[in-house]
DNA sequence: TCAATGGTTTTTAATAATTCAATACAATAA
DNA sequence: TTATTGTATTGAATTATTAAAAACCATTGA
């Protein structure tokens, strides 16, 4: 069969509703008018005219259109129920695939993909022709798509491209003037970071938010199209892989906060030279973690 | 209808080859292997089989499998003769962007599109699909895809990512060992800029090429996927936005071998610090002709 | 007369159906 | 047993079909 007429069923309970406005026996407005109204083209609004005509809510002949009695709830048509699966696809993908630690190399059927998350195949083709973009999926040469990612090697490149972003941001926020909404931010940080400390006994898993959020604020005075793309997969790659390695988490979290005061520190001293080491450290510490991680999955 | 018998034409072709090198009254092995010779599944195989048992090449019952006569000329299947076409389409889109200067906000038809590149529908929508994380494509609301790239704010963003990936590089150039073979390329290139800017009243249109290949060395160096990717892009555009932007070609072109002559020299002398200061020079210059090209077109 | 509106046709894009190919599994002969 | 074939199932490339958009032409009425 074809396309759905999903767009022809909301512009038509959309333009019920707009009637609804209109006194009885009014004059309705143009078709191209009613467009706008409805956000459609004319002739979605036809077929929703000549609908209405043969449910006799409407007169029309030609230029001149006449509402006939007030719509109620029965005129309506329903709607296909499928809630917004399609948004947040990339989210859903990247977490089935770090949750249950899909191994590198397993080729993806797309049929079963878009059974399971609930969206058209060639939505589902579209997005994995996105990500192959990004080197984390590939087409096989007999068809299909084969998963790569999360080896040893994608992991170090990843690393490293993330540490090349990051100092280019580094190098930015120190330049940034002193009315820049990171300033603020970064204070609220530092005391977020210290409560923590305090506490990291009992709350030490609650860090995994804490360095999300001081990434990203750290990153967001780049303002750059192509770094923006890149850094939605890199934090959440970097942020499902700490939640699961669970060895010396503790320990782990204390040490990447102390980096963190360090850097927010030489920050907001202006002091260039001593930001970038003290990230480059911290950047160094996380990719041994990501690193470790892979091994743990590999002996299991 | 329904996707075409490509594989397995090419397939049975392959057969015919294979046949050709047996014995008359030869055995032939066991379909698995033969789908290993022909790189193609046992379905193919046997639909392969079966076609040579009706034109009586071959005897085919069960296991018994025997090879009647030698193949000839007239056994084999045309192919759908299409060259390769869906091989280079981004560079063939890029190349169509660029050339006839599409402006900014265009609405681009996947129908046309892919009547003029050749190539089925599908495998355009995933194309632009992958190109909408580089920013330069977008979906519209109503359907269909828009064209986003050109613009200023697109072309600084661009050059300043360039700029951060280039400068990674240097890093890494001036660490490479004394027999990677960066060092051998730098020289040939040194001698190819040298006899450029001999000839640089006449042949200064060469540079072009000469750019391109330079950046391609530097950037060589850096083994990560990621950046592989973008670079793709990136020196494609800026490839050709320097062919068109014809405003004192010639001095710009002496002036940035003379740039990358410095690079050269800082590289060679293993001095970071001035190879740094050197590239940030020379990709500043080109960020300033990139955005110049974009202001000549918007006026005229 | 001409701008706004309606009627009609053409083109485009979403999506299901169709067919080729791959794979899994059962049956069989060596 | 074990390698191989026969059969059934599943998956993906590609086409066909329909909804929607856009373009085009005709008409009306101020």
């Amino acid at each position: 069969m074809a396309r759905s007429d999903t767009r022809f069923r909301e512009a038509y309970n959309r333009l019920l509703d707009y009637c609804a406005t209109l006194p009885p026996n009014a004059a309705i407005p143009a078709e191209s008018r009613l467009g706008e109204i409805a956000n459609v083209s004319r002739t979605v609004v036809r077929r929703c005219l000549s609908r209405m005509e043969d449910k006799a809510l409407i007169s029309w002949d030609g230029r001149e259109k006449r509402l006939l009695r007030l719509p109620n709830d029965r005129d309506r048509i329903a709607l296909p129920d499928q809630a917004g699966t399609s948004d947040d696809l990339e989210q859903r993908f990247l977490e089935w695939i770090l949750k249950f630690d899909v191994p590198a190399n397993t080729t993806l059927s797309v049929a079963e993909l878009a059974r399971n998350f609930g969206v058209p195949q060639h939505e589902l083709k579209e997005f994995l022709a996105g990500l192959s973009r990004f080197g984390l999926v590939t087409r096989r040469k007999q068809g299909g798509w084969m998963l790569l990612g999360f080896t040893k090697s994608f992991a170090v490149e990843l690393s490293d491209f993330r540490t090349v972003l990051e100092l280019d941001a580094i190098g930015h926020a120190v330049e940034a003037p002193v009315d820049h909404p990171l300033w603020a931010r970064l204070e609220e940080l530092r005391a977020a970071h210290l409560a923590l400390l305090d506490r990291i006994d009992t709350d030490f898993h609650e860090f995994s938010k804490l360095d999300e959020a001081f990434h990203m604020a750290i990153n967001s005075v780049v303002k750059n199209r192509f770094v923006a793309e890149f850094q939605k997969v890199i934090s959440l790659i970097f942020h499902y892989h700490y939640l699961w390695d669970k060895t010396d988490e503790k320990k782990r979290n204390g040490a990447a906060i102390a980096e963190h005061l360090a850097i927010i520190d030489a920050l907001e001293a202006r002091d260039e030279a001593a930001a970038l080491t003290a990230t480059r450290q911290h950047l160094k510490t996380s990719k041994t973690t990501l690193l470790s991680s892979l091994r743990y999955h590999d002996l299991v």
